[in-house]
DNA sequence: TATGAATGAGTCTTCATTCAT
DNA sequence: TATGAATGAAGACTCATTCAT
């Protein structure tokens, strides 16, 4: 009773139509992607997509959760390690591992941003958030390593890391995110190095 | 006749739609945008769009060609600057000045760039053509200063300005742009100073 | 058995649903209103309806029997009065108390009437049917003061009725029906008074 | 040129969509009837409407100002009647010619102003306001001769032909209507008649 | 060239009804 | 009996594109 009770629940009709949105959106886009699509990819009727879903919007706010989830998970799974610098790199190393898919479709988030920014229906307050999650993360690493510029860094390392994505996507080229990891790992060293010196824009 | 068609040509309804849809589709994105928006942005009639575009990827590539007619007349200004230097810094100079209408739509380049790269149809290859005019020019100036990595830091530098720009417009936030090509002018600064080492991330 | 099945039947969902039916349906109209509309009113699961009515049609039937059963009662009551002239000014009476909802949603009857006439399903001859009764039992009274065009002034009535409904309800001026029926109560004195006099109709 | 135009004009498709609107509104009411039903009666492709009528809402509001402008030609003639009498008399004459189509689909502008009256989205208060002129008129008439309870007979005589319009097509019995409306020029020429007392309802 | 009008395929959304438990 | 979930057939509305003039 409460098994199947718990079945049903767990059936997790809502949570997979959120993955395929998420999923299909990152794909295809915003506006080019038909709830038919989302309900096709799902596997579920498209009618029944509206008893978990009122609209359209509600299924892109969803997708937008999945992907704030799946960035909560990550961040987990990084804060498990010792030091900043062993995160930033572990963040940066996911970039690569990635960057197929990004090369197909762009980061998630970014391209989300993006199509979303130009509407002005709370969606686009809600991936602003999810962006920000990751800035305000990536801050906290560059204040432990004591920079009192840490906002600013996180800042430039994140949009280094939605610059080369859309590079990466425009050109399809995934060897654009890898070189640019590499040049970001150096930059990272280089704020963790010297003494005082620490940062190249610190030198003037 | 050549005349009539001179004065046909220099009618210019052409250039006004192609002008009105670059507007527009960095305003409004290109799949929310219709032809009627475009159509009523240039003061043209609706049934009359298609005397000058067969379809609406026409007009969006005519607004892709538009935009890259754009850059290549900022290029040639910043040719005319003396050094790469001045005319790295100057680029990065217009980007600020923009910054208030990268706040509120992004870069035309990279939003156009970010929703036509999920295509196919020959309108991501255009798009993805103008930004490799900006990246060839980067290239070159880094070339200039000596730098033996110059295609890197291209990618580095535009992607830079992608990202903050996309930053920018999430957080409706224009001094993210002002503050991060504060760093990036740092950054060239530095590229440039020592003798023939040249690049912070050559330190190690 | 028969007493889980009293109980059952005593529970009274099914009238609660009738119920519910008769006064949502008032209020918002047959076709507007959904079954999750009533199925909320009556504070039972949408899929439970089905238990207790087959289709939508089976759940409007029982509004109008609600609202016959409703029209009965007042019958009956009205009867307990000694005179049919009393009987009837009591009826007007009645008209008058409503006034405010009649303002508002117009008379139960009327409205629906008016709007299951342009069917013809048999809800059609179940809602002329409860008119029919109010019909004749006013044709009853008028008998009973010996005229004999008893239908006709039955139906004059009944018409000024449903008439000063449709109007209080379209101008929502509960005022109209007060004004209305204060005519009609001189109306009906007219019939009574005098021996040939009374009614212009009696002029003849 | 101009007759190429006009015609174009005259073409009046969009009359020819609210003649339309209006005949099948009346004849299944507003919620049943779909933009296809209309769209087939005026012989009209169904996209095509969009282009004359932005919503469903303004064929229907062009289907009131039809009833409306039917309404005001209707006026307009019995204004040529030297007296108040005939006009009124004309009035109820023409009730008696429409008793087949009311017996079968009611007053148009009473049904319609019975399902409209439950919305609250403007169409309730265009419907009412189509009334009103009714109304008035008759008011007028009533004034002129030389009733100082005009208003009230109006509303008496309006409420009486929207009643007996329903009952009529309720039983779908033209007959109702025939009978009724000679009880009202009864009534009409009771209120002529004698010297100033003329109303049964200034008899007290 | 110019333009109002026409067209139809496609998309979101609603809802009565059914089903599994 | 009870109920959450499922289903599919509409229906309103949009829009790129075409047509007639």
């Amino acid at each position: 009773m409460t098994d199947s009770k718990k079945v049903r629940r767990t059936s997790g009709k809502r949570e997979r139509l959120a993955a395929a949105a998420a999923q299909v959106l990152h794909a295809q886009g915003v506006a080019p992607t038909t709830l038919a699509d989302i309900a096709a990819a799902a596997e579920v009727p498209v009618g029944n997509v509206y008893y978990y879903f009122k609209t359209k919007d509600e299924l892109v706010e969803a997708a937008i959760d999945a992907h704030a989830q799946t960035l909560r998970g990550l961040i987990t799974a990084l804060d498990e390690l010792p030091t900043p610098e062993e995160r930033l790199k572990a963040l940066l190393s996911g970039w690569v591992q990635q960057r197929e898919l990004t090369a197909q479709y762009g980061c998630p988030t970014g391209t989300l941003a993006s199509e979303l920014d130009k509407r002005a229906d709370g969606l686009d307050r809600s991936i602003a958030a999810v962006m920000r999650v990751l800035l305000d993360w990536a801050e906290g690493q560059f204040t432990q390593l004591g920079r009192a510029d840490a906002r600013e860094l996180a800042v430039a390392l994140i949009a280094a890391y939605q610059g080369i994505s859309l590079l990466t996507n425009t050109f399809r080229d995934p060897e654009l995110m890898a070189t640019e990891v590499r040049r970001l790992e150096r930059w990272i060293d280089s704020l963790t190095e010297g003494p005082a010196t620490g940062d190249d824009d610190a030198r003037e």
